[in-house]
DNA sequence: ATATTAAGGATAATTTATATCCGTATGAAT
DNA sequence: ATTCATACGGATATAAATTATCCTTAATAT
């Protein structure tokens, strides 16, 4: 089992938005040349993030993303699931149905209890990354990145916006 | 993102081992017949827990597995990580090298802050399958199963041991 | 001897992830 | 008005992982 790339993406562009002039939009191209990423697959995950309504979009020359609430309003989980889904990570296919020794027509009261076993460590996966918001997510990127790296990655953004 | 099958048919497996016979094998065979499940796809799975050292095999007409340690002393994560493998569900491509305004030959001091809080979910997962033991498992499953169904399967489990 | 089993290698089919391409509608600048 | 740059979505292509089967080998009980 692996996330997809995606995650990683939407999470580092939602983290340069973050960093956005007031009111600006930053652009596909801006945002994969700075990531170093294929620009018309890094779409593909913007584009859950605006289905998401965690971004919102606008077109032409001075188009592109921006974020649609403040940093605090947004989790590391809206994120993931925007790109990656809410669908649990461990899928029952309900095997206990086939023990021989069923009565027939036999049918359970819940779900199985190995599943509640492996969803409630998904629950606690997604716990673990709804306690984490934007804010603080960028934040401590500020505190790991250099001050000249970080100003100068500011002004980058601030010149590409539009 | 999707956990393999594997995980669900290993768990139910180990259960299913837990109620056998002191010093009795079951065959994969018959762990198959049980869960409906494809024989020689399942053989992998059983095989990845036998290399985990979660359970014992033996070769010949009785042949077959059984549990290598007391109930107690396994873990759910110890299975899921046997099928599974132990590497993290978040894997780190290292975007932010590509940064242009970092200077040339800059090094980072240590992972990224985002790899940092996927990392942190990736261990609450774990942490919660580690904190369910297989008794505790077979405990639930005793419980959720009619009395009747669970002694009859306790019994096909008995005829099918070798 | 014979039958049955786990183990593991080879291979194939299916599904998912990754990636590119292109047409359309929209908005900004001229 | 015209032109250009953009988001969006559909179609397609490629690569990788998952699911599955087959077959050989060595071990073991009868
Ligand atoms: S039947 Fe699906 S987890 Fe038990
Ligand atoms: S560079 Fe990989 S998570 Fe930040």
């Amino acid at each position: 089992m692996i996330l997809r790339s995606h995650v990683e993406w939407a999470l580092h562009c939602c983290a340069i938005l973050a960093g956005l002039p007031e009111g600006k939009y930053l652009s596909t191209k801006a945002l994969a040349e700075f990531h170093g990423l294929p620009k018309e697959y890094l779409s593909k995950a913007l584009q859950a993030l605006s289905q998401a309504d965690l971004v919102d979009t606008t077109l032409g020359p001075t188009g592109g993303y921006r974020l649609a609430k403040p940093t605090s309003d947004i989790t590391v989980l809206d994120i993931v699931e925007a790109v990656e889904g809410k669908a649990r990570t461990f899928e029952c296919t309900n095997i206990r149905a086939a023990n021989p020794c069923r009565p027939a027509g036999f049918c359970d009261a819940g779900p199985c209890a190995v599943a509640r076993v492996m969803w409630a460590a998904d629950e606690a996966w997604r716990s673990s990354l709804r306690n984490v918001r934007l804010s603080d997510l960028v934040a401590t990127v500020a505190d790991d990145v250099p001050q000249d790296v970080w100003k100068s990655t500011g002004a980058w953004i601030a010149r590409r916006a539009g």
